[in-house]
DNA sequence: TTACAATGACTGACTAGTCAGTCATAATTG
DNA sequence: CAATTATGACTGACTAGTCAGTCATTGTAA
Protein backbone atom coordinates (compact mmCIF):
# COMPACT_ATOMS: atom_id res chain seq x y z
CA UNK A 1 0.00 0.00 0.00
CA UNK A 2 2.12 2.91 1.25
CA UNK A 3 5.30 1.02 0.48
CA UNK A 4 7.96 3.33 -1.03
CA UNK A 5 9.43 0.43 -2.92
CA UNK A 6 10.95 2.82 -5.38
CA UNK A 7 13.83 3.45 -3.01
CA UNK A 8 15.29 0.08 -3.74
CA UNK A 9 15.69 1.00 -7.37
CA UNK A 10 17.61 4.22 -7.20
CA UNK A 11 20.83 2.22 -7.56
CA UNK A 12 20.84 -0.23 -10.43
CA UNK A 13 22.42 -3.35 -9.07
CA UNK A 14 25.69 -2.25 -7.52
CA UNK A 15 27.03 -5.76 -7.69
CA UNK A 16 26.05 -9.38 -8.16
CA UNK A 17 23.09 -9.60 -10.55
CA UNK A 18 22.65 -13.07 -9.06
CA UNK A 19 22.60 -15.41 -12.02
CA UNK A 20 19.03 -15.97 -13.24
CA UNK A 21 16.46 -16.09 -10.40
CA UNK A 22 15.78 -12.62 -9.12
CA UNK A 23 16.61 -12.50 -5.45
CA UNK A 24 16.42 -8.88 -4.58
CA UNK A 25 14.34 -7.89 -1.66
CA UNK A 26 11.62 -6.07 -3.52
CA UNK A 27 11.30 -8.91 -5.98
CA UNK A 28 10.85 -11.50 -3.30
CA UNK A 29 8.31 -9.31 -1.61
CA UNK A 30 6.37 -8.98 -4.84
CA UNK A 31 6.54 -12.71 -5.39
CA UNK A 32 5.18 -13.35 -1.95
CA UNK A 33 2.41 -10.88 -2.42
CA UNK A 34 1.47 -12.61 -5.63
CA UNK A 35 1.54 -15.98 -3.89
CA UNK A 36 -0.75 -14.66 -1.19
CA UNK A 37 -3.15 -13.22 -3.73
CA UNK A 38 -3.26 -16.48 -5.63
CA UNK A 39 -3.75 -18.58 -2.51
CA UNK A 40 -6.37 -16.27 -1.11
CA UNK A 41 -8.29 -16.32 -4.37
CA UNK A 42 -8.35 -20.11 -4.35
CA UNK A 43 -9.48 -20.28 -0.77
CA UNK A 44 -12.13 -17.60 -1.08
CA UNK A 45 -13.54 -19.24 -4.18
CA UNK A 46 -13.61 -22.62 -2.51
CA UNK A 47 -15.03 -21.56 0.86
CA UNK A 48 -16.44 -18.06 0.59
CA UNK A 49 -15.32 -15.10 2.63
CA UNK A 50 -16.43 -16.01 6.12
CA UNK A 51 -15.31 -19.64 6.04
CA UNK A 52 -11.86 -18.91 4.70
CA UNK A 53 -9.11 -19.18 7.30
CA UNK A 54 -6.12 -16.90 6.91
CA UNK A 55 -4.01 -19.68 8.37
CA UNK A 56 -4.92 -21.76 5.35
CA UNK A 57 -4.20 -18.92 2.98
CA UNK A 58 -0.80 -18.48 4.57
CA UNK A 59 -0.05 -22.17 4.42
CA UNK A 60 -1.09 -22.42 0.79
CA UNK A 61 1.01 -19.39 -0.08
CA UNK A 62 3.97 -20.84 1.79
CA UNK A 63 4.14 -17.84 4.07
CA UNK A 64 3.64 -17.06 7.73
CA UNK A 65 0.36 -15.56 8.74
CA UNK A 66 1.97 -12.32 9.84
CA UNK A 67 3.25 -11.79 6.34
CA UNK A 68 -0.27 -11.40 5.06
CA UNK A 69 -0.63 -8.38 7.29
CA UNK A 70 2.42 -6.77 5.76
CA UNK A 71 0.53 -6.63 2.49
CA UNK A 72 -3.09 -6.19 3.55
CA UNK A 73 -4.80 -4.28 6.30
CA UNK A 74 -7.16 -7.07 7.28
CA UNK A 75 -9.14 -9.97 5.89
CA UNK A 76 -11.89 -7.78 4.57
CA UNK A 77 -9.77 -5.30 2.67
CA UNK A 78 -7.71 -8.19 1.37
CA UNK A 79 -10.87 -9.71 -0.06
CA UNK A 80 -11.97 -6.47 -1.64
CA UNK A 81 -8.60 -5.67 -3.11
CA UNK A 82 -8.39 -9.19 -4.42
CA UNK A 83 -11.62 -9.03 -6.32
CA UNK A 84 -10.73 -5.65 -7.72
CA UNK A 85 -7.37 -6.91 -8.89
CA UNK A 86 -8.96 -9.89 -10.55
CA UNK A 87 -11.57 -7.82 -12.33
CA UNK A 88 -9.36 -5.09 -13.71
CA UNK A 89 -7.91 -7.13 -16.58
CA UNK A 90 -11.39 -7.38 -18.06
CA UNK A 91 -12.07 -3.72 -18.01
CA UNK A 92 -9.38 -3.43 -20.63
CA UNK A 93 -10.85 -6.16 -22.76
CA UNK A 94 -14.27 -4.62 -22.72
CA UNK A 95 -12.98 -1.50 -24.40
CA UNK A 96 -10.06 -3.00 -26.28
CA UNK A 97 -11.32 -5.10 -29.18
CA UNK A 98 -12.41 -2.50 -31.72
CA UNK A 99 -15.47 -3.46 -33.75
CA UNK A 100 -14.38 -5.76 -36.51
CA UNK A 101 -15.54 -5.29 -40.07
CA UNK A 102 -18.00 -8.16 -40.30
CA UNK A 103 -21.67 -8.29 -39.36
CA UNK A 104 -22.78 -7.30 -35.89
CA UNK A 105 -23.75 -10.89 -35.31
CA UNK A 106 -20.17 -11.91 -35.94
CA UNK A 107 -18.93 -9.32 -33.50
CA UNK A 108 -21.37 -10.39 -30.82
CA UNK A 109 -20.55 -13.99 -31.48
CA UNK A 110 -16.84 -13.30 -31.13
CA UNK A 111 -17.42 -11.48 -27.87
CA UNK A 112 -19.64 -14.18 -26.50
CA UNK A 113 -17.23 -16.88 -27.49
CA UNK A 114 -14.41 -15.06 -25.79
CA UNK A 115 -16.57 -14.79 -22.71
CA UNK A 116 -17.36 -18.48 -22.72
CA UNK A 117 -13.75 -19.45 -23.15
CA UNK A 118 -12.23 -16.99 -20.75
CA UNK A 119 -14.86 -17.02 -18.04
CA UNK A 120 -17.23 -19.93 -18.14
CA UNK A 121 -15.19 -23.08 -17.88
CA UNK A 122 -12.46 -21.22 -15.99
CA UNK A 123 -11.78 -20.46 -12.38
CA UNK A 124 -13.08 -17.03 -13.24
CA UNK A 125 -16.57 -18.46 -13.46
CA UNK A 126 -16.34 -19.13 -9.76
CA UNK A 127 -15.17 -15.60 -9.28
CA UNK A 128 -18.39 -14.36 -10.80
CA UNK A 129 -20.26 -16.69 -8.52
CA UNK A 130 -18.26 -15.36 -5.60
CA UNK A 131 -19.25 -11.81 -6.45
CA UNK A 132 -22.88 -12.82 -6.68
CA UNK A 133 -22.57 -14.61 -3.37
CA UNK A 134 -20.74 -11.96 -1.38
CA UNK A 135 -21.90 -8.88 -3.23
CA UNK A 136 -24.71 -7.97 -0.87
CA UNK A 137 -22.32 -8.19 2.09
CA UNK A 138 -19.63 -6.16 0.36
CA UNK A 139 -21.46 -3.26 -1.23
CA UNK A 140 -18.21 -1.68 -2.28
CA UNK A 141 -17.48 -4.74 -4.37
CA UNK A 142 -20.91 -4.74 -5.92
CA UNK A 143 -20.47 -1.03 -6.65
CA UNK A 144 -17.09 -1.57 -8.23
CA UNK A 145 -18.30 -4.50 -10.25
CA UNK A 146 -21.31 -2.62 -11.48
CA UNK A 147 -19.32 0.47 -12.40
CA UNK A 148 -16.35 -1.22 -14.02
CA UNK A 149 -17.89 -4.28 -15.62
CA UNK A 150 -21.65 -4.37 -15.75
CA UNK A 151 -22.42 -0.83 -16.82
CA UNK A 152 -19.59 -0.77 -19.33
CA UNK A 153 -20.43 -4.16 -20.72
CA UNK A 154 -24.06 -3.27 -21.09
CA UNK A 155 -23.23 0.05 -22.72
CA UNK A 156 -21.01 -1.68 -25.24
CA UNK A 157 -23.69 -4.24 -25.90
CA UNK A 158 -26.30 -1.55 -26.31
CA UNK A 159 -24.14 0.19 -28.88
CA UNK A 160 -23.80 -3.02 -30.82
CA UNK A 161 -27.52 -3.62 -30.71
CA UNK A 162 -28.22 -0.14 -31.93
CA UNK A 163 -25.80 -0.60 -34.78
CA UNK A 164 -27.45 -3.88 -35.68
CA UNK A 165 -30.85 -2.22 -35.65
CA UNK A 166 -29.80 0.57 -38.01
CA UNK A 167 -28.21 -2.04 -40.26
CA UNK A 168 -31.35 -4.08 -40.22
CA UNK A 169 -29.72 -7.10 -38.63
CA UNK A 170 -32.00 -6.94 -35.65
CA UNK A 171 -35.70 -6.33 -36.07
CA UNK A 172 -36.72 -5.83 -32.47
CA UNK A 173 -35.94 -2.21 -31.57
CA UNK A 174 -36.87 -2.68 -27.91
CA UNK A 175 -33.83 -4.89 -27.49
CA UNK A 176 -31.65 -1.80 -27.17
CA UNK A 177 -33.52 -1.05 -23.94
CA UNK A 178 -32.61 -4.43 -22.54
CA UNK A 179 -29.04 -5.32 -23.37
CA UNK A 180 -29.23 -7.69 -20.41
CA UNK A 181 -31.12 -10.05 -22.70
CA UNK A 182 -28.01 -10.38 -24.79
CA UNK A 183 -25.94 -11.32 -21.77
CA UNK A 184 -28.44 -13.48 -19.95
CA UNK A 185 -27.47 -16.82 -21.52
CA UNK A 186 -23.84 -16.20 -20.63
CA UNK A 187 -24.74 -15.62 -17.01
CA UNK A 188 -26.82 -18.77 -16.97
CA UNK A 189 -23.91 -20.68 -18.48
CA UNK A 190 -21.57 -19.46 -15.77
CA UNK A 191 -23.93 -20.39 -12.98
CA UNK A 192 -24.80 -23.68 -14.56
CA UNK A 193 -21.17 -24.69 -14.85
CA UNK A 194 -20.63 -23.97 -11.17
CA UNK A 195 -23.68 -25.73 -9.86
CA UNK A 196 -25.09 -28.30 -12.22
CA UNK A 197 -22.38 -29.33 -14.61
CA UNK A 198 -22.13 -32.77 -13.05
CA UNK A 199 -25.87 -33.30 -13.20
CA UNK A 200 -26.25 -32.29 -16.81
CA UNK A 201 -23.40 -30.84 -18.85
CA UNK A 202 -24.35 -27.74 -20.74
CA UNK A 203 -23.30 -27.15 -24.34
CA UNK A 204 -22.90 -23.42 -23.99
CA UNK A 205 -21.70 -23.02 -27.56
CA UNK A 206 -24.80 -24.58 -29.02
CA UNK A 207 -27.01 -22.61 -26.68
CA UNK A 208 -25.28 -19.44 -27.76
CA UNK A 209 -25.95 -20.20 -31.40
CA UNK A 210 -29.62 -20.78 -30.76
CA UNK A 211 -29.77 -17.57 -28.81
CA UNK A 212 -28.15 -15.61 -31.60
CA UNK A 213 -30.54 -17.18 -34.07
CA UNK A 214 -33.41 -15.93 -31.97
CA UNK A 215 -32.05 -12.41 -31.96
CA UNK A 216 -30.63 -12.07 -35.44
CA UNK A 217 -32.88 -14.56 -37.16
CA UNK A 218 -31.89 -18.10 -38.09
CA UNK A 219 -29.17 -18.35 -40.69
CA UNK A 220 -31.22 -20.79 -42.69
CA UNK A 221 -34.88 -20.12 -42.01
CA UNK A 222 -35.65 -23.70 -43.14
CA UNK B 1 -33.93 -35.34 7.72
CA UNK B 2 -34.65 -38.61 9.50
CA UNK B 3 -37.02 -36.98 11.94
CA UNK B 4 -40.33 -38.86 12.25
CA UNK B 5 -42.22 -35.62 12.74
CA UNK B 6 -45.35 -37.41 11.58
CA UNK B 7 -45.74 -38.82 15.07
CA UNK B 8 -47.04 -35.52 16.30
CA UNK B 9 -50.06 -35.85 14.07
CA UNK B 10 -51.34 -39.34 14.79
CA UNK B 11 -53.85 -38.07 17.36
CA UNK B 12 -56.17 -35.30 16.29
CA UNK B 13 -56.90 -33.12 19.29
CA UNK B 14 -58.11 -35.42 22.06
CA UNK B 15 -59.65 -32.67 24.19
CA UNK B 16 -59.70 -28.96 24.94
CA UNK B 17 -59.26 -27.03 21.71
CA UNK B 18 -58.30 -24.13 24.01
CA UNK B 19 -60.38 -21.18 22.96
CA UNK B 20 -58.60 -19.20 20.24
CA UNK B 21 -54.82 -19.18 20.63
CA UNK B 22 -53.64 -22.73 20.24
CA UNK B 23 -51.66 -23.71 23.27
CA UNK B 24 -51.36 -27.44 23.01
CA UNK B 25 -47.89 -28.79 23.25
CA UNK B 26 -47.54 -29.94 19.70
CA UNK B 27 -48.89 -26.66 18.44
CA UNK B 28 -46.52 -24.58 20.47
CA UNK B 29 -43.71 -26.78 19.36
CA UNK B 30 -44.71 -26.31 15.74
CA UNK B 31 -44.98 -22.57 16.24
CA UNK B 32 -41.53 -22.41 17.70
CA UNK B 33 -40.15 -24.50 14.95
CA UNK B 34 -41.72 -22.19 12.39
CA UNK B 35 -40.30 -19.17 14.19
CA UNK B 36 -36.86 -20.73 14.13
CA UNK B 37 -37.14 -21.56 10.46
CA UNK B 38 -38.23 -18.04 9.66
CA UNK B 39 -35.51 -16.44 11.72
CA UNK B 40 -32.85 -18.75 10.37
CA UNK B 41 -33.92 -18.02 6.82
CA UNK B 42 -33.59 -14.30 7.41
CA UNK B 43 -30.18 -14.64 8.98
CA UNK B 44 -28.82 -17.03 6.39
CA UNK B 45 -30.00 -14.80 3.59
CA UNK B 46 -28.48 -11.75 5.19
CA UNK B 47 -25.15 -13.27 6.19
CA UNK B 48 -24.64 -16.57 4.41
CA UNK B 49 -24.13 -19.90 6.10
CA UNK B 50 -20.74 -19.51 7.74
CA UNK B 51 -21.29 -16.01 9.12
CA UNK B 52 -24.68 -16.73 10.63
CA UNK B 53 -24.68 -17.09 14.40
CA UNK B 54 -27.15 -19.44 16.00
CA UNK B 55 -27.33 -17.07 18.94
CA UNK B 56 -28.76 -14.49 16.58
CA UNK B 57 -31.18 -16.96 15.09
CA UNK B 58 -32.39 -17.89 18.54
CA UNK B 59 -32.76 -14.29 19.59
CA UNK B 60 -34.66 -13.39 16.45
CA UNK B 61 -36.92 -16.38 16.90
CA UNK B 62 -37.55 -15.44 20.53
CA UNK B 63 -36.17 -18.75 21.70
CA UNK B 64 -33.20 -20.04 23.65
CA UNK B 65 -30.35 -21.48 21.69
CA UNK B 66 -30.84 -24.92 23.14
CA UNK B 67 -34.33 -25.00 21.68
CA UNK B 68 -32.90 -24.95 18.21
CA UNK B 69 -31.24 -28.24 18.97
CA UNK B 70 -34.54 -29.78 19.92
CA UNK B 71 -35.61 -29.31 16.32
CA UNK B 72 -32.41 -29.65 14.32
CA UNK B 73 -29.39 -31.86 14.60
CA UNK B 74 -26.87 -29.13 13.91
CA UNK B 75 -26.34 -25.93 11.99
CA UNK B 76 -25.61 -27.67 8.75
CA UNK B 77 -28.61 -29.94 8.67
CA UNK B 78 -30.75 -27.03 9.77
CA UNK B 79 -29.54 -25.10 6.76
CA UNK B 80 -30.19 -27.95 4.38
CA UNK B 81 -33.60 -28.72 5.77
CA UNK B 82 -34.43 -25.05 5.61
CA UNK B 83 -33.67 -24.70 1.96
CA UNK B 84 -35.60 -27.84 1.20
CA UNK B 85 -38.59 -26.61 3.15
CA UNK B 86 -38.54 -23.29 1.36
CA UNK B 87 -38.27 -24.87 -2.06
CA UNK B 88 -40.97 -27.50 -1.77
CA UNK B 89 -43.91 -25.10 -2.23
CA UNK B 90 -42.66 -24.32 -5.71
CA UNK B 91 -42.40 -27.87 -6.82
CA UNK B 92 -46.14 -27.98 -6.53
CA UNK B 93 -46.61 -24.84 -8.55
CA UNK B 94 -44.41 -26.06 -11.30
CA UNK B 95 -46.65 -29.02 -11.90
CA UNK B 96 -49.91 -27.51 -10.68
CA UNK B 97 -51.13 -24.90 -13.16
CA UNK B 98 -52.43 -27.02 -15.99
CA UNK B 99 -51.88 -25.53 -19.43
CA UNK B 100 -54.54 -22.93 -19.97
CA UNK B 101 -56.50 -22.71 -23.17
CA UNK B 102 -54.80 -19.69 -24.72
CA UNK B 103 -51.66 -19.43 -26.78
CA UNK B 104 -48.41 -20.88 -25.55
CA UNK B 105 -47.08 -17.38 -25.31
CA UNK B 106 -49.85 -16.52 -22.89
CA UNK B 107 -49.01 -19.55 -20.81
CA UNK B 108 -45.33 -18.75 -20.73
CA UNK B 109 -46.10 -15.17 -19.96
CA UNK B 110 -48.32 -16.15 -17.08
CA UNK B 111 -45.65 -18.43 -15.69
CA UNK B 112 -42.94 -15.83 -16.05
CA UNK B 113 -45.09 -13.18 -14.46
CA UNK B 114 -45.81 -15.43 -11.55
CA UNK B 115 -42.10 -16.04 -11.22
CA UNK B 116 -41.31 -12.36 -11.25
CA UNK B 117 -43.96 -11.57 -8.68
CA UNK B 118 -43.33 -14.48 -6.36
CA UNK B 119 -39.56 -14.71 -6.62
CA UNK B 120 -37.88 -11.66 -8.02
CA UNK B 121 -38.86 -8.73 -5.86
CA UNK B 122 -39.34 -11.03 -2.89
CA UNK B 123 -37.15 -12.37 -0.18
CA UNK B 124 -37.18 -15.55 -2.22
CA UNK B 125 -34.92 -13.90 -4.75
CA UNK B 126 -32.27 -13.83 -2.09
CA UNK B 127 -32.95 -17.46 -1.45
CA UNK B 128 -32.04 -18.22 -5.04
CA UNK B 129 -28.93 -16.17 -4.58
CA UNK B 130 -28.18 -18.08 -1.40
CA UNK B 131 -28.41 -21.37 -3.26
CA UNK B 132 -26.09 -20.08 -5.95
CA UNK B 133 -23.72 -18.88 -3.27
CA UNK B 134 -23.66 -21.93 -1.04
CA UNK B 135 -24.49 -24.61 -3.58
CA UNK B 136 -20.93 -25.68 -4.27
CA UNK B 137 -20.27 -26.10 -0.56
CA UNK B 138 -23.51 -28.02 -0.01
CA UNK B 139 -23.68 -30.50 -2.85
CA UNK B 140 -26.73 -32.12 -1.35
CA UNK B 141 -28.55 -28.82 -1.69
CA UNK B 142 -27.42 -28.35 -5.26
CA UNK B 143 -28.54 -31.91 -5.98
CA UNK B 144 -31.91 -31.35 -4.41
CA UNK B 145 -32.39 -28.06 -6.15
CA UNK B 146 -31.46 -29.51 -9.49
CA UNK B 147 -33.69 -32.54 -9.07
CA UNK B 148 -36.74 -30.80 -7.67
CA UNK B 149 -36.68 -27.44 -9.35
CA UNK B 150 -34.29 -27.07 -12.23
CA UNK B 151 -34.83 -30.33 -14.05
CA UNK B 152 -38.58 -30.19 -13.56
CA UNK B 153 -38.81 -26.58 -14.54
CA UNK B 154 -36.76 -27.12 -17.64
CA UNK B 155 -38.77 -30.19 -18.59
CA UNK B 156 -42.00 -28.26 -18.27
CA UNK B 157 -40.54 -25.42 -20.28
CA UNK B 158 -39.33 -27.81 -22.94
CA UNK B 159 -42.80 -29.28 -23.25
CA UNK B 160 -44.26 -25.83 -23.72
CA UNK B 161 -41.66 -24.98 -26.35
CA UNK B 162 -42.38 -28.17 -28.22
CA UNK B 163 -46.07 -27.43 -28.16
CA UNK B 164 -45.42 -23.94 -29.46
CA UNK B 165 -43.27 -25.32 -32.24
CA UNK B 166 -45.92 -27.77 -33.41
CA UNK B 167 -48.47 -24.98 -33.26
CA UNK B 168 -46.20 -22.72 -35.26
CA UNK B 169 -45.91 -20.14 -32.52
CA UNK B 170 -42.18 -20.61 -32.36
CA UNK B 171 -40.08 -20.85 -35.50
CA UNK B 172 -36.77 -21.85 -34.02
CA UNK B 173 -36.86 -25.62 -33.42
CA UNK B 174 -33.49 -25.68 -31.67
CA UNK B 175 -35.01 -23.79 -28.79
CA UNK B 176 -36.41 -27.04 -27.45
CA UNK B 177 -32.84 -28.16 -26.87
CA UNK B 178 -32.13 -25.11 -24.75
CA UNK B 179 -35.04 -24.37 -22.48
CA UNK B 180 -32.52 -22.50 -20.34
CA UNK B 181 -32.83 -19.66 -22.85
CA UNK B 182 -36.43 -19.24 -21.83
CA UNK B 183 -35.46 -18.95 -18.17
CA UNK B 184 -32.29 -16.92 -18.53
CA UNK B 185 -33.85 -13.46 -18.29
CA UNK B 186 -35.63 -14.49 -15.11
CA UNK B 187 -32.37 -15.55 -13.55
CA UNK B 188 -30.75 -12.32 -14.57
CA UNK B 189 -33.64 -10.41 -13.08
CA UNK B 190 -33.26 -12.21 -9.77
CA UNK B 191 -29.55 -11.56 -9.58
CA UNK B 192 -29.94 -7.99 -10.73
CA UNK B 193 -32.45 -7.23 -8.04
CA UNK B 194 -30.12 -8.57 -5.38
CA UNK B 195 -27.00 -6.82 -6.53
CA UNK B 196 -27.64 -3.83 -8.71
CA UNK B 197 -31.15 -2.62 -8.05
CA UNK B 198 -29.91 0.48 -6.29
CA UNK B 199 -27.51 1.31 -9.10
CA UNK B 200 -30.01 0.91 -11.88
CA UNK B 201 -33.52 -0.38 -11.29
CA UNK B 202 -34.55 -3.07 -13.71
CA UNK B 203 -37.97 -3.14 -15.33
CA UNK B 204 -38.25 -6.90 -15.39
CA UNK B 205 -41.75 -6.81 -16.86
CA UNK B 206 -40.68 -4.82 -19.90
CA UNK B 207 -37.62 -6.97 -20.34
CA UNK B 208 -39.79 -10.04 -20.24
CA UNK B 209 -42.03 -8.66 -22.99
CA UNK B 210 -39.09 -7.94 -25.22
CA UNK B 211 -37.75 -11.39 -24.58
CA UNK B 212 -41.06 -12.99 -25.47
CA UNK B 213 -41.21 -10.89 -28.62
CA UNK B 214 -37.83 -12.25 -29.60
CA UNK B 215 -38.98 -15.80 -29.13
CA UNK B 216 -42.54 -15.67 -30.35
CA UNK B 217 -42.15 -12.80 -32.74
CA UNK B 218 -43.25 -9.25 -32.03
CA UNK B 219 -46.97 -8.80 -31.65
CA UNK B 220 -46.97 -5.95 -34.10
CA UNK B 221 -44.14 -6.51 -36.56
CA UNK B 222 -44.24 -2.78 -37.33
C1' DT C 1 37.33 -5.32 -1.22
C1' DT C 2 36.01 -6.53 3.46
C1' DA C 3 33.96 -5.71 7.91
C1' DC C 4 30.43 -3.82 10.30
C1' DA C 5 25.90 -1.54 10.98
C1' DA C 6 21.20 -0.58 9.68
C1' DT C 7 17.07 -2.02 7.72
C1' DG C 8 12.78 -4.08 7.37
C1' DA C 9 10.65 -8.37 5.55
C1' DC C 10 9.43 -12.31 7.77
C1' DT C 11 8.12 -15.37 11.42
C1' DG C 12 5.01 -17.87 14.59
C1' DA C 13 3.69 -18.01 19.34
C1' DC C 14 0.40 -15.50 21.64
C1' DT C 15 -3.91 -12.77 22.92
C1' DA C 16 -8.48 -11.76 22.98
C1' DG C 17 -12.53 -12.98 21.37
C1' DT C 18 -16.15 -15.82 18.99
C1' DC C 19 -19.43 -19.40 18.49
C1' DA C 20 -21.32 -24.34 17.83
C1' DG C 21 -22.94 -27.48 20.67
C1' DT C 22 -23.95 -29.39 25.68
C1' DC C 23 -26.32 -30.19 29.85
C1' DA C 24 -27.91 -29.29 34.59
C1' DT C 25 -31.74 -26.79 35.98
C1' DA C 26 -36.27 -24.70 35.55
C1' DA C 27 -40.80 -24.31 33.65
C1' DT C 28 -44.79 -26.31 31.72
C1' DT C 29 -48.11 -29.71 30.71
C1' DG C 30 -51.20 -33.65 31.23
C1' DC D 1 -46.51 -35.74 40.47
C1' DA D 2 -44.02 -37.49 36.39
C1' DA D 3 -42.85 -36.53 31.89
C1' DT D 4 -41.80 -33.49 28.58
C1' DT D 5 -39.95 -29.30 26.85
C1' DA D 6 -37.31 -25.06 27.28
C1' DT D 7 -33.54 -22.43 29.02
C1' DG D 8 -29.07 -20.15 28.99
C1' DA D 9 -24.69 -20.51 31.37
C1' DC D 10 -20.89 -23.00 30.15
C1' DT D 11 -17.18 -25.40 27.55
C1' DG D 12 -13.76 -26.11 24.36
C1' DA D 13 -12.28 -25.65 19.79
C1' DC D 14 -11.12 -22.40 16.65
C1' DT D 15 -9.38 -17.95 14.48
C1' DA D 16 -8.40 -12.83 13.30
C1' DG D 17 -5.02 -10.02 14.32
C1' DT D 18 -0.49 -8.70 17.06
C1' DC D 19 4.27 -8.06 18.05
C1' DA D 20 8.89 -9.08 19.90
C1' DG D 21 12.50 -11.13 17.88
C1' DT D 22 15.29 -13.11 13.79
C1' DC D 23 18.15 -12.75 9.89
C1' DA D 24 19.01 -12.00 4.90
C1' DT D 25 19.82 -8.05 2.35
C1' DT D 26 21.50 -3.47 1.72
C1' DG D 27 24.21 0.50 2.86
C1' DT D 28 28.45 2.52 4.76
C1' DA D 29 33.13 2.83 6.43
C1' DA D 30 37.75 1.46 6.56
Amino acid sequence: MSKPSKLSERRVEPVKPAAAGASRRADRSAERRAAIVQAAMDEFIARGFAATRLDDVAKRAGVAKGTIYLHFKDKESMFEELIRTAIVPFVGRLAAPPPAGGSVRDMVEALARMFLQEIAGTRRADLVRLIIAEGPRFPSIADFYYREVVSRGLAAMRALIQLAITRGEIREPKLAQHPQLMIAPMMVAVIWKSLFERHAPLDAEAMLQTHLDLIFGARRPT
